[in-house]
Order: C-alpha cells, then sequence, then structure tokens
DNA sequence: ACGCGCTTTATACTAGTGTTTGAAACGGAG
DNA sequence: CTCCGTTTCAAACACTAGTATAAAGCGCGT
C-alpha cells in the first residue's frame, strides 16, 4: 500500500482542492464523494475521516478558497489614498474582475460563487460578512465621492450594486453572452479591457445619475 | 381508482408547472421525480409516459415556461415608437424586470433561469435564440440612440450587456443584496422603484460614457 | 356490449450514493 | 523493537433515484 502523500500535500489539502474544482463544476448535488476521491486519488472513508460528510466538506472548501483569493487577491481597504474617485473605482473594478476571472490556485471560486449567488448554502454567510461586505463598503465610499455631496448612503449603495452586478454578470454569464455576442472574449488578455468599460459606464453613470430625473 | 383530471388540468400539464417549481427550488439533480409527481398528484410513471424521461421533462419545462411568459409578457419589438430613447430605455428595463420578477403562472421562471445562466443545459439554446437574442437587439438599438451618432454596434452591445447585467444581477443574487442591505427590498411594490435606478444609472452612463476616456 | 387507443397504476429492477467500520498501514518517539 | 496516535483502506450496508413494464382503467365510437 502506498502512502498517499506525493507532492508534499496532505491528503485533506488534495481534497479540498479537487472538491472545490468538481462542486464548482457540477454543484454540490450532482458532485459525488467518489468523483471527488477519484480525482484526488485517495479513499472514498477520507470525506468521512477529515470532513465528517459531504456538507461539511463543502463548508471546509468555501473557506478555504476564500482564504486563499483573500491570499492571491488581498482585500485593500486603503488602497488609492491619493487618487482621485475615478481612478479609485477603476482599480476597484480591476481588482474585482482579478478575483472574479482570476486564473490562480483556486480558479474555480468563482463559479462556485455563482452557484452560491443563485441558490445559497449556509456556508456562505460568513463568506459573504468576512469578504464581501468589507469591499462594498470600499465601493460605495468611492461611488459616494463621485456622486458628490447630499448623497446619502443608500442611493450610494444602490448605485455600488449595479457596478458589482456587471463584473459578476459578465463572468457567471459568460457562456450566454459569449453565444449572444461573439466578439466578446473572457480570456486573460481581455479582462483589463472589460474592466475598463465596466468602469467608464460606472463611472458616467454616478457620476451623472443624480441629472436623470424620474422618467415616467 | 380516481381519474387524476381535477382543475381541468391535464396529468401533462400539472407535471410541467410542478416540474418548473421543483427545478427552480432545488435544481435539475437535486429535484427527484417523486417530488415533482407528488406535488402534482401524480404516479411517477406519468414522467416515463409524456416525457420519456427526466431530460426531456426539463426541457419541455424550459420551453413551456418561455412560452408562457412570452404570452404574459409579450416581447413587443416596436414599443415605444414616438418616444424618446431615454424613455424608451426606460420602459424597456420595467418590462425586463416585469419577467424577472413577475409573479405570473409561472413565476418560478426567473428562478430557473438563474440557474441555467451559470449552468446552462442544452435546452436552453432554442430559448435564447427566440426570446433573448430579440430583445437584446431591442436594447442594442435603443443604447445606440443614447450614444448618439458615430456609435458601433459594439459598442452599443457591450454597453446593452452592461444594462442586462444589472436586472439579472438583482434578481439571481437578490437573498445576498438583501444581507448586504436591508433596505433593498424586491417585493411587487419594489419593482418599479429598482427600474427607475436601473434605467436613470444606464441612461447616465450611456449618455456619457463616451466623454470617460481610459483611465490608467 | 365490444373494441380500441390513450392514460394511469403498482411494482420491480438496477445502478448509484453517502456513510460507516474494523483492520491494516504508517511514522515517530522512547 | 514496541507502542501509540494518526491515516488509509476495502468492503459492507441501507437507502434512493430513474426507469421500465404489464395490467388495469377510462372514455368514446360503433
Amino acid at each position: 500500500m502506498e502512502r498517499a502523500d506525493q507532492d508534499n500535500q496532505t491528503t485533506r489539502e488534495r481534497l479540498l482542492m479537487t472538491a472545490g474544482e468538481v462542486f464548482s463544476e457540477l454543484g454540490f448535488h450532482h458532485a459525488t464523494i467518489r468523483e471527488i476521491c477519484g480525482r484526488a486519488g485517495s479513499n472514498v472513508a477520507a470525506v468521512n475521516y477529515h470532513f465528517g460528510d459531504k456538507e461539511r466538506l463543502y463548508a471546509a472548501v468555501l473557506e478555504y478558497a476564500d482564504q486563499c483569493t483573500n491570499e492571491e487577491h488581498p482585500i485593500d481597504v486603503d488602497f488609492g489614498a491619493g487618487l482621485a474617485p475615478e481612478q479609485r473605482l477603476h482599480e476597484l473594478v480591476r481588482r474585482l474582475l482579478g478575483r472574479i476571472f482570476g486564473a490562480g490556485r483556486t480558479g474555480w471560486y468563482a463559479r462556485l460563487m455563482a452557484r452560491e449567488l443563485v441558490d445559497p448554502s449556509e456556508a456562505l454567510a460568513p463568506v459573504v460578512e468576512r469578504s464581501y461586505r468589507p469591499q462594498l463598503q470600499q465601493l460605495v465610499a468611492i461611488v459616494q465621492d463621485l456622486m458628490g455631496d447630499e448623497t446619502s448612503e443608500e442611493e450610494a449603495r444602490v448605485c455600488a450594486f449595479s457596478v458589482v452586478g456587471q463584473c459578476v454578470f459578465f463572468h457567471l454569464a459568460r457562456t450566454i453572452v459569449g453565444r449572444l455576442d461573439p466578439q466578446l472574449r473572457f480570456g486573460p488578455e481581455d479582462i483589463d479591457r472589460l474592466a475598463d468599460h465596466i468602469a467608464r459606464f460606472s463611472i458616467a453613470a454616478t457620476k451623472n445619475v443624480k441629472r436623470e430625473g424620474y422618467v415616467s
């Protein structure tokens, strides 16, 4: 019997990574323990031993991926201190897309998050609080700057969601979007261009939205 | 043995409606034939008889829901002929949100579509061509008007996706969005306000985006 | 009443899934 | 070498899910 600790990776870590891939491809319910363990080169009982059951494996995967992503793309709450709000928004959009489209170790994380958005699991709540709320607050502050004085936090927040919504949409619907517009690409070289578009669109929107009255 | 055709609905139709609900709640793989048939008040073999298998039931559900939605919210390719482009965009966003958040007979359709966006099935392609491409074309035309002359179709199209992305995002991520901003509501009374916001944000964006240069 | 096509039903079958369990294997310390 | 805690393994188990099938039931026309 060969000890399965090749590549200096523990079985536990291999399971986390592999499960992440499988869960992101197939979703929680279509993914099977046998598929995950087969790909990870481990025995099916390893899930029970290391995680207890499938649900806890899933929760551990979410936590693990979020941590890896935060290591690779740290959330810098004070970035761009000397920059104009336009530049800050642009940089923030680029960072956001970098996280979403990132091809790092846990490049499957965004795929998994897309599934979570549509059908949130219990494991998502702490992740949202830790990683997503701070980024949203950051964006809200930038949007407030762009919108000018007398802008309520609520106004800025709903605009911030409009910005986030674009980033998220282009990623999660990229198959359909690509079908509807074959000229739109989502490779690594295309992300800066997409960030450019979203930033410009959003800057133009936030700077001018208050001038657009209610249209009936 | 009681004939199960109460409410003048055929078993087939009841299965379609019920399956739509169950698939939208649970997704294809977590939904079971027994759950669907249990709720529909029919025997599990009815799926085999009327549809052949689970996948064909799913495909039939998608088609059925799309047709119902198109009946309830017809795609009017020429609406707003005499209106200003701002008004047309506003109306189009309202209609789009009406489809997405609609509480009609197939109110579960948008939920199902959210799942399809993230993980498209084979059954989606014809639906996209029939129902989504015409609407996108319509939106692109309006966006071109707003952006002014010398606007390429590609420029307008990517902006159109930015508009669509907001509508889609607010719906599919409403659980998370609601958690991050409890003041944002998504009840029937809130949809007009949301349409208002998205329209204004998008109008401001499209009218001004060309003035926002590349920001590095 | 009978025949016929359609629809529904009860039931069986098979494959697959998550989980458990006891034993073997492993590695490190004394 | 032995002991001990940790890890891995093979195999079993109970249950579920999709699917198929033959027979019964139904409604309509002759």
